[in-house]
DNA sequence: AAAGCTAATCTAAACGTTTCGATAGAGTCA
DNA sequence: TGACTCTATCGAAACGTTTAGATTAGCTTT
């Protein structure tokens, strides 16, 4: 900018203001400068300018994993968001790990990122402290921490279980397994209870030998299943608490011989783009990642807008299941009425 | 900092030499500065830092939709290594948009990203002064950009989509249709010419009528191969060039009552982590997405590392096809023997 | 024609670091 | 004891912007 200055002989003041149109300056002047920086190839360096104004129009973004199709959508939907408001937006994945979070928490902040969007991991105490030090706005993304009062955006998982679960139970399905990530994070805990209440509002008791728990990953649903599906009473349905977990289990009942819908029912969480497309065509529940984002995005940039002190925001979203063809009626149950379909309502 | 310097009686300078242990300090003084950190809370600033030293320790990735799974890895994988070299990404998304790319490289620039990596789109020509213009390291993810001689990661697309035609080939298909994105990216271009190439090389002739071009969208690949099952001698095994675009013509095949691979063989580019799991088991020409997210960060990290001017270097790793059940014999050729198994070979 | 406006421009101080060179004190050596 | 070398610390300038307030010049107004 100096440099520009010199060329147009005019203060670096007046570049300045010609830049970012805080003063009007004269056509001579105008002229001048426009040419200086274009014969520079002048580009206004946004660091500096980011150490004088406070604010980087930079946000941070940590989600778990990036290749779980519900998390590629929802930080698709907040890039582009943050795209049109002119923010940049840095992403860090902390592949289910308390250390790696807290590093990229600090990194961001360390970088001033004006906002923070945080899916967090691991247990919610430990960002207790960091959230509520960050002097920048946190919107929290899918997970709540407990105690924690900022803006968050979450579904409402024990609808979209207790729905799920309500559809297999309508079906004849009676021995439904459940395939959970640990109970750290609170959407498992909602899940969780969401499954609990389904079988008791059917006046079915509650069987601990039917819900495993994983670590999110394939792996995990993968061991998960076998386990399962090796019970000397086998259930003949299986819900998997997230995406990854549920390609482990399908691989399980491959690999045991099995077939679904034919030998076992399977529902899982968060919907992806071909589920209609190839065999069994999975029943989900989607969530509704378009608005998630949204929500999410401009939550954020409500309060990067000035609105700094409004009380914070709870939005909870609504998943949806998405009734396809990997759950088969079992024929037995069908036809007693046993469960009535009132409970059902998707949306 | 300063707050610190006042509350440790000591300067500015020797905080800073303490923090970044430029220069011993002595025991006292460490003590004082440490306890002065923790009372405040002090966190160093990381803009006034890199407006001082002239580095973020951030890099810019721009890629066109961070849902196709190919980019979702490849993102992963880059992030992961830049993360653990205590780099943050900037990630941003082009969305097959020209504007938006031009509009987001800017934005890198200006937030004085120490490097990029691009995964262009559209046309070449336009982003060619832009790199050049960048005083930062720039490596190309994927596609070229004709004339820049940047560093680069790439695959042998020529080779891979040889291959699986040639296996196509094998299996008695002559008719094989190609979904194909817009010739002005290089992995177009060259899986093109992978495609005429083993026509030829099999003494075929390449039939033009059973190319479709279209945007790498679902929706495209959807109407490619609803034209293409719709000649009158319609293609037995058909070629899509990218995942979205195949999802979309699986969708064509399902609504044309035709089913896969019965009715038509078919492979697509890029693999998926249920690519075996769901039926039919698309077979794929997989990318070694690991590998290219780690050379491409290394490539960048080598130069950001200091090896500014060692000349471009050009990396093209290779595709590997994973055979599964889309693709069927056609009984008619198989027995025929017209083309040889020596052309096929993966890895 | 003096005084008072307004509009255009400039000067200089900040923003929070890093770093060069200066300074002061404490040893060491002849 | 004086000259010298370390070592630990500090002062102040820089990085490239923005911005408040000062200055100047050109108009009105009376």
């Amino acid at each position: 900018m100096l440099h520009v200055a010199e060329a147009a002989r005019v203060s670096v003041a007046t570049v300045s203001a010609y830049i970012n149109g805080t003063t009007t300056v004269s056509q001579e002047l105008s002229g001048r400068i426009e040419q200086a920086i274009r014969e520079i190839g002048y580009k206004r360096n946004a660091i500096a300018r980011s150490l004088k104004i406070g604010t980087t129009r930079t946000i941070g973004l940590t989600v778990p994993h990036i290749t779980n199709p519900f998390f590629t959508d929802v930080v698709s939907v907040i890039q582009q968001a943050f795209d049109r408001a002119g923010y940049a937006v840095m992403l860090c994945c902390t592949d289910e790990d308390l250390n790696n979070q807290d590093e990229q928490i600090r990194l961001l902040l360390d970088r001033m990122v004006d906002g923070l969007i945080i899916a967090r991991v691991g247990d919610g105490a430990y960002l207790k402290e960091t959230v509520e030090r960050a002097n920048v706005p946190v919107v929290l993304l899918d997970r709540e921490v407990d105690g924690v009062d900022s803006d968050r955006v979450v579904l409402d998982n024990h609808q979209a279980v207790f729905e799920a679960i309500t559809y297999l139970l309508e079906l004849g399905h009676r021995r439904i397994g459940y395939i959970t990530g640990a109970f750290n994070i609170t959407p498992m805990r909602d899940r969780m209870t969401g499954y609990r209440e389904a079988l008791l509002n059917a006046g079915l008791t509650f069987d601990q030998s039917l819900v495993r728990s994983g670590d999110l990953h394939e792996a995990d649903g993968y061991t998960a299943a076998m386990q399962l599906l090796s019970l000397h009473d086998r259930p003949t349905a299986i819900l998997s608490a997230n995406n990854p977990m549920v390609v482990g289990a399908m691989k399980a009942i491959r690999d045991l011989g099995l077939s679904c819908p034919e030998d076992v029912s399977v529902i899982c969480f968060d919907d992806f783009p071909w589920a209609d497309v190839f065999n069994p065509q999975l029943t989900t529940i989607a969530q509704p990642v378009q608005a998630i984002g949204e929500q999410t995005a401009s939550l954020l940039l409500d309060r990067l807008n000035g609105n700094r002190d409004a009380p914070s925001r709870r939005l909870v979203l609504k998943g949806r299941l998405m009734v396809r063809n990997s759950c088969r009626p079992l024929q037995a149950a069908v036809n007693t009425g046993i469960v009535t379909a009132a409970t059902v309502s998707s949306g």
